[in-house]
RNA sequence: GCGGUCGUGGCGAAGUGGUUAACGCACCGGAUUGUGGCUCCGGCACUCGUGGGUUCGAUUCCCACCGAUCGCCCCA
């Protein structure tokens, strides 16, 4: 292949038959916000780097070895995004969206950036779709967050998407449980892989997520941070779970789910169903922050979110058969012969696309039989023929692609009669 | 960052240490003059990922690199 460019490791480009997919994935996103609520908000595709390392947090992956990083002509440094809440918490802030009534409930859609290997459904650039709801600790808030996400699955025509859930305790309970991880542990340290050996000196709670086997015997009898949550934390956990009931949302309560990102409180979930390739299955995850706007600047407001990885949903939609119904082809198509007809296929062209009307023309000079052809080939409903004769007449020939049936129709009723017939097919 | 598998024309896919590298799909043209979807015929003129090496000779053997893919770590 002598192609001198080929797109980047882990990038890919959307085009044919997948942007159909996106079109209609990203419709059902508008779809399901509005009825929630949820405003769109766009924020930069980069941010100053340290915006990331704040929120994100410094001993994370992402920001320890998957962040693009790089230098302007300034000297600043800026990274491109490698998940969307950082920016609109930063947004919020910003603007001090604070000072509006709350709660402000917002959502984005776009491309997030991440250095690694790519793998089914993992790629360098990839996109999410995700919300978050500011000024609220109320828990039925954090169940209409779930509930928006599941409802998206809902609305795709998905199914078997559990929502595993989990408190990771608040600021008071956090450390406590944190030290209680870091006793039982600490006897079994030589046991430990050198990975959740570090884990736990850096960020103990990581060691529930680990895959080690030797770990996961240990963790078999680890204690649940539910049992160390403060009475404000169960309350909020309590009260969640039943607004979930409520809500017929199926979730299962999972106490080793711990999230990669280090700005949770409380609440904390993922939404997961079953796709080929082991590491794939989580199609989204999020939770509550209730510190992150205060650390990043702002006053002291709560906030809670998600992320979907599309994908990832992408897979599951495929390997549940969901996806967009066939576009149908267009209207029309016009035949010509000559330098004269095509004249005036051209000017009509023009009319019936003004018209609504989604018409094409042959461009390579083929003959009639290969214009029919292309007609056939675009799914046309009709072919729209203007020959020397037809010219003449000031009439096209309107032959109907479906049942083969040909009619002579005046130039200037033509319009009127595809936009009549063709709802009628 | 680490490990497995793979890399042949637009796509899918055979194949061999040595004359013109199968086939299928798609595409283009033709089968009596302006009529498609079926059929038949023909065309589509490829550094066999890239660069080295072994050999009289490599697309087939060896090495490196690049890429794809799957997995580990981690995450969406």
């Amino acid at each position: 292949m002598l192609t001198m460019y080929r797109l980047p490791r882990g990038t890919s480009d959307i085009f044919g038959a997948n942007i159909e997919k996106w079109h209609w994935m990203e419709e059902k996103v508008r779809e399901i916000t509005r009825t929630f609520n949820y405003r769109e908000m766009r924020t930069p595709i980069f941010e100053h780097s340290e915006l990331f390392a704040r929120s994100v947090g410094e001993t994370t992956d992402i920001v320890e070895k998957e962040m693009y990083t790089f230098t302007d002509r300034g000297k600043r440094s800026l990274s491109l995004r490698p998940e969307g809440t950082a920016g609109i918490v930063r947004s919020y802030v910003e603007h001090k969206l604070y000072a509006d009534p709350q709660p402000t409930k917002l959502y984005y859609l776009g491309p997030m950036f991440r250095y690694e290997n790519p793998q089914a459904g993992r790629t360098r650039q990839f996109h999410q779709f995700g919300a978050e709801a500011f000024g609220s600790l109320d828990p039925a808030l954090d169940a209409e967050v779930i509930s928006l996400g599941m409802s998206f699955f809902a609305s795709l025509g998905l199914q078997n998407v559990v929502v595993q859930i989990n408190s990771v305790g608040d600021a008071e309970s956090r450390p406590r449980y944190r030290q209680r991880l870091i006793d039982y542990f600490t006897p079994y340290e030589q046991q430990l892989s050198a990975i959740d050996r570090s884990r736990l000196h850096r960020n103990p709670l990581r060691i529930l997520d680990s895959k080690d086997p030797a770990t996961r015997e240990l963790l078999t009898e680890v204690p649940s941070i539910l049992n160390s949550l403060s009475k404000e934390a169960a309350e909020h956990f309590e009260l969640l779970q039943q607004y979930l009931s409520d809500l017929s949302i199926q979730y299962v309560v999972d106490p080793l789910l711990v999230r990669g990102l280090d700005y949770y409180t409380l609440t904390a979930f993922e939404f997961y169903t079953e796709i080929e390739g082991a590491q794939a299955g989580t199609i989204g995850g999020g939770g509550r922050y209730n510190q992150l706007v205060g650390e990043i600047g702002g006053p002291d407001m709560p906030g809670i979110g998600f992320a979907l990885g599309l994908e990832r949903v992408m897979l599951a939609c495929e390997k549940q058969s969901c996806g967009p119904t066939d576009h149908a082809g267009i209207d029309c198509y016009l035949i010509t012969f000559d330098h004269q007809t095509k004249k005036a296929a051209v000017s009509l062209l023009q009319r019936l696309r003004q018209a609504g009307l989604t018409a094409e023309v042959d461009y390579l000079g083929r003959k009639m039989k290969a214009q029919l052809k292309a007609a056939d080939r675009l799914q046309a409903k009709f072919a729209l023929i203007i020959g020397e004769e037809e010219l003449a007449a000031e009439k096209v020939a309107v032959k109907n692609l479906q049942d083969g049936q040909q009619i002579m129709i005046g130039l200037e009723q033509v319009i009127h009669y595809v936009k009549e017939q063709r709802s009628v097919i």
